[in-house]
DNA sequence: GTAGATAGTGATTGGCCACTAACTTGAGGG
DNA sequence: CCCTCAAGTTAGTGGCCAATCACTATCTAC
């Protein structure tokens, strides 16, 4: 039961990543985080200052984990073959919602953020996203061309798993021998 | 100042579409949609039975003006050039984060309804979905792979002008010389 | 001009939620 | 054994917000 903080703040994230990517940054209470977590609400704010500080750190800890999906199917490979691996593992996180979900998140909340007039959010934002998006790049081949294409179906993918089509559904048809193309 | 019950709800979902775009569904308070329309709070529940009301309106309506936008742009072409020509178009809405953050917005509050079990919500936003996918589709020739590069780039888009990439930054060159791809 | 309908407001309320403060519990070392 | 310090809790607060209710103002038809 007892951990150290830094065991907690752990699996704060990770409750964290699940709570917000189910309902988005004002639609999850810091109760709701606490209840999975199995610990008061009050105490996570002794291991986080405040409730944008958790989203952050989930919203960083996804893109990390979105990364290692990528880094552990396309190791090894360079180019199509690497896109073609990483497609593929990415086609299989459409199983658990919460991480592609938590991603979407990620973009509306920078989105209300920004027209709050809170920029910092923004570039921290989209230091991430150059992060991952640099990083897949690179291990494509290291054209811009080929990075867009595969980030373009990646967000399409987000979308059609946020709006619940099953994956045999039409929808997906369009996917298949998309050679290359997530 | 006085207009027809008709005339308000109009005044109120252009509202609606603004103030969601920014804030999201949570987010975004009957307040704020009054102040904007010019109007006291409650008097929005005469026009409409509830928030979630106002929202899938402000959705609907997104959607209908996505799909005018393309419809004007493409008058007359089909194929090829009838998908370039609406992935102009598109890109023009950049311009507006506004249309395209309200799109965003329909997405993840889908997602967010679906995780609460308000599994209606969902059937109506892929019936709004699917009613513009399939009219781009016919329009572009009726290939599903087109369609789905076509939305695929759409969604890329989407996502950059919420994380508030400048239309001059590196990550739009990808797009470049990427015909027929919006 | 007055009666009925339609447009619109002010005051309020009950519930939720982020965050604070003050207190309690428990493990390890001297 | 008890002291200390970190882990964790209970109780509470102030602010916000969707929704309701009772009311006022303005238009239209006769």
């Amino acid at each position: 039961m007892r951990m150290s903080a830094e065991e907690r703040r752990e699996s704060v994230v990770r409750a964290a990543m699940i709570e917000f990517a189910r309902g988005g940054y004002r639609g999850t209470s810091t109760e709701a985080i606490a209840r999975r977590v199995g610990v008061s609400q009050p105490y996570l704010f002794r291991l986080f200052p405040g409730k944008q500080a958790i989203f952050e750190a989930a919203a960083e800890r996804c893109v990390e984990e979105t990364w290692r999906v990528f880094d552990e199917a396309s190791a090894g490979l360079t180019g199509e073959a690497a896109a073609e691996a990483m497609s593929g593992a990415y086609m299989g996180l459409v199983e658990d919602r919460d991480q592609l979900m938590m991603q979407m998140q990620l973009y509306v909340s920078v989105s209300a953020a920004r027209a709050a007039g809170e920029e910092e959010i923004g570039e921290s934002a989209r230091r991430l996203w150059e992060g991952l998006f640099d990083r897949v790049r690179i291990r494509i081949g290291g054209d811009m061309k080929d990075a867009t294409r595969f980030f373009a179906y990646g967000m399409l993918i987000n979308t059609l798993v946020a709006l619940g089509y099953p994956q045999d559904h039409r929808m997906w048809t369009g996917f298949d021998g998309c050679e290359g193309a997530e």
